[in-house]
DNA sequence: CTTATTTATCGTAATATTGCAATATATAAT
DNA sequence: ATTATATATTGCAATATTACGATAAATAAG
């Protein structure tokens, strides 16, 4: 096969699978901290930041922002993009969550 | 092509993109949510919790397992597994410093 | 030893991802 | 209008992932 079964989980964990799968990938990774770096969330330069072609970039960016990771809005010929907090949010909070329930659990069993 | 660059990324990047990735999949989400709901870590009735074949879950938990985010012990014929709070703390720690930096820098530029 | 139970591995088909050259698109500047 | 600059899209090859049936391996029970 080698689609995935979205449809039998639920929508909470497909948000959460979505967000990770995004995140799954080193120069996606790379994207994001340097967006976090850059004061002004400026754009394409990332082009340069990273070690891969350009329509490569481009499409990593375009899957952070269908995930919902990042946002961009065009500048004249250059497009701004920088990351959605509301993403970055839910991801905060739901591995704040686990952990907490872990240590509350203190679960040494294996 | 189709191999991920992963040499040309820094550890930290490429650790933070294999825990994502491992995330990455709703049943893999399931599954560790399931591992958080029992309290005792219990084992393979995950094939009876998820609408996947068992050999299917086995690779996910393979998976799992190979990204460091959860612990496997024999336990007799069966196998318990659990999750390794480590990564959890890895992930909540990661997320946690970026949700902070982006609320201090208040960017609405986009 | 044989049989059941549990989990892992192999093999394979379907699909997805990664990466880039070539090309298209869109705005800015001259 | 032409040219330069920035980003996106297309097309394609290489590789990875997903899923499962069939089968193996390993322990437990009889």
């Amino acid at each position: 096969m080698g689609a995935t079964k979205t449809d039998h989980f639920t929508d909470k964990q497909n948000a959460i699978a979505v967000l990770a799968k995004a995140l799954g990938h080193p120069a996606r990774i790379a994207i994001m901290e340097y967006l976090m770096k850059v004061d002004t969330c400026i754009c394409g330069d990332i082009v340069n930041e990273l070690p891969l072609a350009q329509p490569t970039v481009s499409q990593h960016l375009k899957e952070l922002k269908n995930a919902g990771l990042i946002k961009g809005s065009i500048e004249g010929t250059a497009i701004c993009y920088c990351i959605d907090e509301k993403a970055i949010e839910k991801l905060q909070v739901y591995f704040g969550v686990i952990s907490k329930k872990l240590n509350s659990k203190k679960n040494n069993c294996c």
